[in-house]
DNA sequence: AATCGACATGCGGGAACCCGCAGATTTGGA
DNA sequence: TCCAAATCTGCGGGTTCCCGCATGTCGATT
């Protein structure tokens, strides 16, 4: 059995080969990659069914790495092993994990117990096992209080990413005013009206501040946005000649 | 001679410690936190005056426990060891050191080397050794041609906060139209200008995309942000009283 | 069939924002 | 001491943004 770990800082790296070494004695070969790139491409020559991806990496972080992998194989088993539990990881994973695929998320402040049990669950008996910190973002994320449309995440990335609400009305096909109306159910489930003691004035731009509190509470980080940037710039490419 | 090693990642510590260890032979007590607190109790506690400090912690950062650490006593000795070069991180330390003190800053991705070269040349010799990489931030910040004015950086945290033009200029002192002013100039040097080839309409809303790519850029970053949230928040609570 | 909720769209107005212009004030050297 | 550069300030305007109100569509429920 072959067992490929993906993941950039080197200690990591050392601690996750002996980590697998010890839960997996039925696996004689660990191949290592520093980055998702590198990753990606051992996968692919080894053929590897089973890997280890930490997520943030540069260059090609770990979703990135993981939908190529998946793409090719996606019965591969895959465990995600990740410093956050961001609402921004969360949502990417979801979004491309293969239907029965087997796959994990474990934080890196895991004990070596529950990695070990994770490692064994999802490359020995194709379970899935998701720490119980990111469950709790799942939750949320598929519709609760504090769960957000798939729309309305849409507009926050956009004004995330800068653009006018004319621009985001283009690029999303709407009208100017159904934006400004996802907006506003935006500006209301970040909870981002102030107080608003009798007649104080306003202290906040509400759009500014709408990415500034999801940038807080982690619902945008920084390589998803690095993400967005790049898809936009693909699509500013596009729009540039279609609107001459 | 002691030395106080605080990190909040348990590989990186116990790293850190054979590190130290290997490089001064003439360490006999080495001491680990894994937050900025603990770290500040300790060192209070030992008196220490060798410290290594991760960046990046919670609760409280290394530029805080710095802080307070340096506050009680200037002459310590501390090497900051980071993930990253930002910004953020620089102009936060090259703000709290005090004179005459010897410090470092050395990224994780330094050699083993080089990490002993600095920690002997640190605690030892008492100089100072900053990674090249970071060096480089340092002299830009210090007023290039991509250098950012104190007074600019300040109105960049401030939109990042989501905050009112009025509300900035009630907050720094200013009236609104130096505020707008500033947010000009910070527009003109973060290049957040579109081509505007020929008639072409304006696609980035100026204040949402000087934040966006401040933070691609790495100019800002979560831990600032949180703790520029902090500062605002003491500031409304005395705004809120003042004004009535 | 009637009703309800979620979403899209148009209109209109008040506030905030972006910015050119021009005068005042401060600052840092010759 | 005096000049030049940088910074602060007010005015006026065009644009964008925020949002209440009204209308229309579509699917699910009763």
């Amino acid at each position: 059995m072959k067992v490929l770990i993906v993941e950039d800082d080197p200690l990591h790296r050392a601690y996750l080969g002996e980590a697998v070494r010890a839960a997996l004695p039925e696996c004689d070969t660990v191949l290592e990659a520093a980055d998702g790139l590198a990753g990606e491409r051992l996968a692919r020559e080894h053929t590897s069914e089973r890997v280890v991806l930490d997520l943030q990496m540069s260059p090609r972080n770990g979703i990135e790495a993981a939908r190529t992998i998946w793409r090719e194989r996606p019965e591969t088993r895959i465990l995600f092993w990740s410093n956050y539990a961001d609402e921004a990881n969360v949502r990417g994973i979801s979004r491309i994990v293969p239907a029965g695929a087997a796959y994990g998320y474990v934080l890196k402040s895991a004990s070596d117990e529950r990695l070990r049990l994770a490692l064994r669950s999802i490359f020995i008996e194709d379970q899935c096992v998701i720490d119980r910190e990111v469950r709790g973002l799942q939750q949320k994320s598929a519709g609760a209080v504090s769960g957000f449309t798939d729309s309305e995440y849409e507009v926050l990335i956009d004004i995330a990413l800068g653009l006018t609400d004319r621009t985001i009305a283009r690029r999303r096909n709407l009208s100017l005013r159904s934006v400004q109306n996802r907006l506003q159910q935006l500006y209301e489930k970040l909870g981002v009206y102030q107080p608003n003691d009798g007649d104080a004035e306003a202290r906040f731009n509400l759009r500014s501040r709408a990415v500034t509190v999801s940038l807080l509470r982690k619902l945008v980080n920084h390589t998803a946005l690095e993400r967005a940037e790049m898809d936009l710039a693909r699509w500013l490419e596009r729009d540039g000649h279609t609107q001459k």
